[in-house]
DNA sequence: TCTTCCACGTG
DNA sequence: GCACGTGGAAG
């Protein structure tokens, strides 16, 4: 039943999605006339309907939560995890068909922010997006049947506000709003995608959107991760004592550190206003996801909504897309890059995201770096590896080692980048770890921390690299953006040009990018953007 | 605003 | 016992 309602909702979804992405992966260049992407995987493939496959966010009450007073995610040098995490059920995929699942950030509108009067306002326009990455579980590729065995867990997802990131972590601007996005993407004989006919479908849960900051700005906030996450205990007790704070002070009772003070008082005030504010929570639309329901945004009112932008969306928003063929195809051959590291280490594959704003969403797929994937992010450890992919859960789905490309998405603005400067990812920088090999980056090796990228962040930099580059399609242009990106770049400022450094394993490097983002599909911005306007998240 | 260090917790 | 994830405080 749920199905049922679910395909058909999907499918309008998607419908639009396509509609929407489409525009995103043009953007940049002239978009051919979205109608004429095709549909929705037009392709005919063989299995997938990757249209499919239904996705439900793991404790998406907690999401809510956050949500409702306005997420915020810490983001530092080294990289920090989200919490919450983003994890999800996964159904409805092909037992057998192999997929890669992958999560990329992108600005949810173009703003900088700043949290004045307990409540989240504009400040000014958004910095220039930075080059997108994506990351991908580590288990990819796997079969449909390992995706759907268990919870996909993506907690290993580290962000970070450092440009220069070795380690292959999310990288974003502080203040600014953004909103994960998850890609399943059917992969292809060589276990990458980007080949044609490669479908892929995004879902977007606007309840994951969040601001990035330094520090926590709203004491509701600070509160939902102390109260939700493990790794936060130390800091629980009494809301009024705070047994921590009173340890460091040394007291016995609760200190009153100005912050705590202004915390309880925050609180308080959250809390009254919170119940002042509106009423309902777009709630609804996540339900209405669930449920199948064509999204029907009512949100308009949500608070939530009010707060993040846009997206109206009920909870999710998906894209399906198929790659048309001609259009690009990554190859995935791995060849990583950057890793030298051969065989051992896993390959991993870096994914560019789009920086745009919205829902560009589609990830195209660079190149293909192998690079192994350390950390399992699902299971537990599980590397996959190794040569194959990850073995983890279960070897039986997993498909060979991937590769990975790297998609580029678009970026919402050209810019991307940083600033134009040819990113070196990972090489460059790595100064701190100075144990990582320096130039030449290596995959496995040694390095220091392990990057996400164990997880799988990619960037993009194929070109550089010599990787494969995804062809650009022409038409595909408008359905799949995917390869576009990757030439442009290339062509382009080729932003990236490696530079022999070399950057830990995981990462190779990332071209960044830029996908351009902005994302002009109705629907899409429908779903996210909006709002700009007020974004505020009040929470309070 | 951001970075670094800290104590404490999980795993 | 160790590595690492946390938020707070101090800088």
């Amino acid at each position: 039943m749920l199905q049922e309602k679910v395909s058909a909702v999907t499918d309008g979804r998607m419908s639009r999605v396509q509609d929407a992405i489409q525009p995103d992966l043009l953007s940049q260049e002239p978009r051919p006339d979205l109608s004429t992407a095709p549909t929705v995987p037009s392709a005919s493939e063989p299995n997938q309907n990757i249209e499919n496959i239904k996705v439900v966010l793991h404790e998406r009450e907690l999401w809510k939560k956050f949500h409702e007073a306005g997420t915020e995610m810490i983001i530092t040098k080294a990289g920090r995890r989200m919490f919450p995490s983003y994890k999800v059920k996964l159904t409805g995929m092909n037992p057998k068909t192999k997929y890669i699942l992958l999560i990329d950030v992108v600005p949810a509108d173009d703003h900088r922010y700043k949290f004045c009067d307990n409540k989240w306002m504009v400040a000014g326009k958004a910095e220039p997006a930075m080059p997108g990455r994506l990351y991908v579980h580590p288990d990819s590729p796997a079969a449909g049947a390992h995706w759907m065995r268990q919870l996909v867990s993506f907690q290993k997802l580290k962000l970070t506000n450092n440009h220069l990131d070795p380690f292959g972590h999310i990288i974003l601007n502080s203040m600014h709003k953004y909103q994960p996005r998850l890609h399943i993407v059917k992969a292809d004989e060589n276990n990458a995608f980007g080949s044609k006919n490669t479908a892929y479908c995004t879902h977007v849960f606007h309840e994951t959107a969040f601001i990035s900051v330094t520090s926590y700005q709203n004491h509701k906030i600070t509160q939902l991760k102390i109260e939700n996450n493990p790794f936060a205990k130390g800091f629980r007790g009494s809301e009024e004592a705070d047994p921590r704070i009173s340890r460091l002070q040394g007291k016995e009772y609760p200190p009153i550190s100005k912050n705590s003070v202004r915390q309880r008082l925050i609180s308080s005030h959250n809390h009254l206003a919170g119940k002042l504010m509106t009423g309902h929570p777009q709630v609804l639309s996540s339900y209405q996801y669930e449920a199948g329901l064509p999204l029907a945004n009512s949100d308009s009112q949500d608070p939530i909504s009010n707060h993040f932008p846009p997206s109206r969306d009920p909870g999710l928003l998906y894209h399906c897309f198929k790659h048309r063929d001609n259009s690009r195809h990554l190859e995935l051959g791995c060849k990583r890059p950057f890793l030298e590291t051969p065989s051992a280490v896993s390959e991993e594959h870096y994914f560019r995201s789009a920086p745009s704003y919205e829902p560009s969403l589609l990830p195209r797929p660079y190149h293909n770096e192998a690079f192994s994937a350390r950390e399992a992010c699902m299971y537990g450890g599980m590397e996959a590896e190794s040569g194959s992919g990850a073995g983890d859960v279960d070897d039986v789905n997993h498909s060979p080692p991937m590769n990975r490309s790297m998609w580029a998405t678009m970026p919402p603005y050209p810019r991307y980048t940083v600033d134009g400067v040819a990113y070196q990812p990972f090489a460059a920088h790595f100064t701190n770890t100075a144990a990582v090999t320096p130039v030449v980056p290596h995959p496995a090796s040694t390095m220091a921390p392990r990057p996400q990228s164990d997880l799988g962040v990619f960037n993009s930099a194929p070109a550089q690299r010599g990787l494969p580059v995804i062809s650009p399609p022409p038409s595909a242009s408008s359905c799949a953006p995917a390869t576009l990106a990757p030439r442009d770049r290339s062509d382009h400022a080729g932003p990236y040009h490696k530079k022999p450094g070399s950057p830990p394993r995981p990462h190779r490097d990332f071209s960044a990018y830029p996908s351009q983002g902005a994302i002009r599909e109705p629907s899409f911005q429908y779903q996210m953007g909006l709002n700009s306007t007020g974004t505020h998240w009040n929470d309070s």
